[in-house]
DNA sequence: GTGGATGAG
DNA sequence: GGCTCATCCAC
């Protein structure tokens, strides 16, 4: 049944749906955010790379461990606590998928067609890499904001494109006449416009919802609403294009949507409106349960705040003040983000680039099967290699943001204690050069430390695990040379750098904040046209973080290049398919809204250059 | 620079 | 529950 509309005073005011709009809106009080999980990842891939259907019971394995179940071997009550044998004593015509391994002496993974063993096998995870990067390929098309959680998880922040949807489905918000930020907005309408209605399952707000059906009484639910739209329709996109099924969980911040996703599984969305929260949050959670919250936190909140086991996150909410957490828990902190927890207020930044700070390649050994330097050096073609290759995915990923690690490192864990060794590196921009200074120095470094055992009554060997680390990872430009890097120092940089800056003025990366203008025009679209004018002028001026994007002449901020690129991509897309599906089919990516709406979206990150609307 | 603590999955 | 991976921070 349609949810209803009971229109009430709205609490937002129209900052709040500006803010929306704008490049900080996971912080807007109408903020929408959805975290999706790929379910049993693992699982989901192998079964693709073996040809076989969702319905066949799958488990992935590493060595004789289950790493992932797939949801049709779940039905059989097989878990990740079973050991491959007894996997197959519950399902007979259970299928088994091992990992990608690198073979010993091996600088590349492979799949084999035997059942590898730990003692010259190291798993490879490279080929679920390669998956997430493809889902995280059509995420950034759809969503211009998206923070890559883990292999198989992201948070999207979808409050760019409901603001547009909002100003395309609701005139009211469109047409008002001087309306300044500090006024409320208007109440929603009585009836929503035909087609819309929630997309999964609604978590209820038992003192608003009718027995019989959902209530919508502010914005901030219509925002949830069309937020469900567009979520279920990027998952149906990947489902489609990579035959992936995902979890999704909707909600204001990126704490209760991860929450949420959790809920529904497989293959469905949760939506968590703000006036379901409460509810949400006491029925079906501990406070232990929040992303970050691990044992050792939770057991300092048990004993600092005498928190029960039942309804903990209903027991802080109403006992404490900020105040008193702070109080006793002696760390303002967590005081803070505990206080804004339990009522899902914790705003959190979407963050569309992670920049990587360090990557390890890591194997532990089985008895004696590491007792000397060699074996142990026979070993670094693989560790290298893997390294090497994930180095190169990651230019791949972001051709114009290289990032290079500057220390090696060799960490030793051997039955007598754990031991590490570390040494700087030139930047090398070719990877292959890099990966002959890696392997030399590590080497190196086993030699000498392994050296320091000679005479000692403790013995290095044999090996329980060894692990190459690579860090201090800086980032260096595409157009620079190898040459500049290996030669100017760090301090050098950082002064030219400065000059820059310097000469450009400050303002050059300052861009307008939204809560100091006041709208000139009278209504929001022409307003934020003249606002992107503004932003045009004060971010022209061509940096050091700064790059002419050769598709259309912009000057786009190194750190945005990668997204403003993929915009670009995304448009050739977008012509394609709606040249290819003319005349009587329609672009077959979204059906519930004008096939003009994804432009305007991917407009929105980049306003440098585009208004809205004309 | 090194090692431990913490946390996610 | 072991294993893998990453970050932060104290020394």
């Amino acid at each position: 049944m349609a949810p209803r509309c009971v229109p009430q005073c709205s609490k937002f005011k129209w900052r709040d749906l500006v803010e929306l709009s704008g490049d900080r809106s996971e912080f807007s009080p109408l903020s929408v955010v959805a975290h999706i999980d790929v379910n049993a990842f693992f699982a989901q891939v192998e079964q693709l790379r073996l040809g076989l259907s969702k319905e066949d019971p799958l488990v992935c394995v590493q060595w004789s461990s289950i790493i992932a179940v797939s949801y049709s071997a779940r039905k059989y009550g097989i878990n990740r606590m079973d050991t491959l044998e007894s996997a197959l004593s519950k399902c007979e015509g259970l299928k088994v998928g091992h990992t990608a391994v690198f073979r010993k002496g091996h600088s590349d993974w492979s799949y084999i067609d035997y059942l590898p063993s730990p003692k010259d096998h190291k798993v490879s995870l490279d080929p679920y890499r390669r998956e997430s990067r493809k889902i995280m390929r059509i995420f950034k098309l759809r969503c211009s904001k998206v923070e890559k959680a883990s292999v198989d998880e992201s948070f999207l922040d979808l409050g760019n494109v409901v603001f547009q949807k909002l100003l395309e489905l609701f005139p009211i918000l469109n047409n008002s006449l001087d309306m300044s930020f500090d006024d409320y907005l208007p109440e929603i309408p009585e009836e929503l416009p035909q087609g819309l209605d929630f997309k999964g399952e609604i978590i209820r707000c038992p003192e608003t919802d009718y027995q019989d059906g959902l209530v919508l009484q502010d914005w901030d639910d219509i925002v949830m609403l069309l937020a469900s739209m567009e979520a279920h329709d990027i998952r149906k996109q990947i489902e489609k294009a990579l035959d992936y099924t995902t979890s999704c969980g909707i909600g204001r911040v990126k704490t209760i949507a991860k929450l949420a996703s959790g809920l529904h599984k497989p293959d469905n969305q949760t939506i968590i409106r703000n006036c379901a929260i409460d509810n949400f949050l006491t029925t079906h959670f501990k406070f232990t349960d929040f992303w970050g919250i691990g044992p050792k936190t939770s057991e300092i909140i048990k004993q600092r705040l005498l928190v029960p086991e039942e309804d903990s996150i209903g027991y802080i909410k109403e006992n404490f003040t900020q105040e008193e957490l702070e109080l006793k828990l002696k760390d303002p902190q967590l005081a803070t983000r505990l206080y804004q927890l339990v009522r899902g207020l914790y705003q959190e930044a979407i963050n569309t680039r992670i920049d990587i700070k360090s990557m390890g390649s890591n194997k532990n050994f089985r008895g004696k099967s590491v007792n000397s330097v060699k074996d142990l050096t026979d070993w670094m073609p693989v560790f290298v290699g893997d390294l090497i290759q994930r180095l190169n995915e990651l230019d791949e990923e972001q051709p114009n943001c290289i990032r290079r690690p500057k220390t090696v490192a060799v960490h030793f864990w051997s039955w007598n204690g754990s031991y590490s060794k570390q040494c700087t590196i030139p930047k090398f921009m070719d990877l292959s050069k890099l990966k002959e200074a890696m392997s030399h120095e590590a080497n190196q470094l086993i030699k000498t430390f392994a050296s320091t055992f000679d005479n000692s009554p403790v013995s290095l060997f044999p090996l329980r695990s060894f692990s190459l680390n690579l860090s201090s990872f800086e980032t260096i430009s595409s157009k620079e040379s190898i040459d500049k890097f290996v030669s100017s120092s760090k301090r050098n940089r950082e002064e030219h750098i400065d000059s820059l800056f310097k000469t450009l003025g400050e303002n050059t990366k300052i861009k307008p904040k939204i809560e100091t203008e006041e709208p000139k025009s009278p209504n929001i679209t022409t307003y934020l046209k003249t606002r992107s004018q503004v932003q045009t002028v004060t971010v022209a001026a061509p940096s050091e973080d700064s790059e002419t994007c050769p598709q259309c002449g912009s000057n786009i901020p190194r750190e945005e290049l990668v997204t403003h690129k993929d915009w670009h991509y995304a448009m050739e897309l977008q012509k394609q398919m709606e040249t290819e599906s003319q005349p009587n089919a329609q672009p077959h990516t979204n059906v519930h809204y004008p096939p003009t709406s994804r432009k305007k979206a991917k407009l929105d990150k980049n306003q440098t250059r585009l208004p809205f609307f004309k």
